[in-house]
DNA sequence: ACCTACCCATAGTTTATCTATGGTAACGCG
DNA sequence: CGCGTTACCATAGATAAACTATGGGTAGGT
């Protein structure tokens, strides 16, 4: 029985939507391409777990935030790609905007900032 | 029946525990204190509620990165006072270096920054 | 023939936050 | 002096997002 560490997560909560969003402003990608563009960008500090990735990819196409469609990769197999909607752009923004008050509030939090 | 906006997060999940021990470096403080502390350096932005507030400082104590007594505020009541321990401390610059690297690594994935 | 990398998807568990509820005590006010 | 409001603590139940575990399918290389 091994002592194991306490696990941490993978990324922060809330932001994966967003940072699927924003993956697809660059092309269309699969679900696989995905969770790889956002590891190599991030340089390995971000993980995006199968069982987190296509849940958020369904619940994307529900609100209508991404379309997909069936094709061939370059290494030929059947793959989803999935296409950010205007709406998803929209989204983006919105989530974008709302993400960066609570880190600049946050900032503000943990620094020492002395007020009158 | 109302109309109603879907609802959106108080804070960013996975922030409260630090957002408290970073609070109380300051000084000691009551829960209640805490929650206004926190409301007012964000200028409004981060609310904590009751139903999280309590539940995180129960968390704090089981690891013992705060300790709480009972005294009166100045306004004559009974309130618990919590302060961080050095455990506490220690475990506030993990997840204040933990919570940077994610939003660095985020920031990466947010800008269009692009590689060779 | 097998193995590995690529690719999709869901069920079940866990964890953190929110909502809702309930209680105690001090103070101001009519 | 009763009553409402604010200050304060605490827990139970609901909700949501992520994780673990699992299962399956196909292409390419050896």
């Amino acid at each position: 029985m091994v002592t194991r560490m306490a696990k941490k997560p993978d990324l922060l909560p809330g932001t994966l939507d967003m940072l699927i969003l924003k993956t697809l402003t660059r092309t269309p990608l699969h679900g696989y391409g995905i969770a790889l563009s956002i590891k190599r960008l991030s340089d390995d500090v971000l993980t995006v777990e199968e069982g987190s990735l296509y849940p958020a990819l369904q619940r994307l196409l529900l609100h209508g935030w991404v379309k997909a469609e069936w094709k061939m990769t370059e290494t030929n197999r059947r793959a989803r790609f999935y296409t950010l909607t205007p709406a998803g752009r929209k989204q983006l923004g919105i989530e974008m905007s709302q993400f960066e008050q609570m880190i600049a509030a946050i900032g503000r939090v943990m620094s020492d900032a002395r007020e009158a």
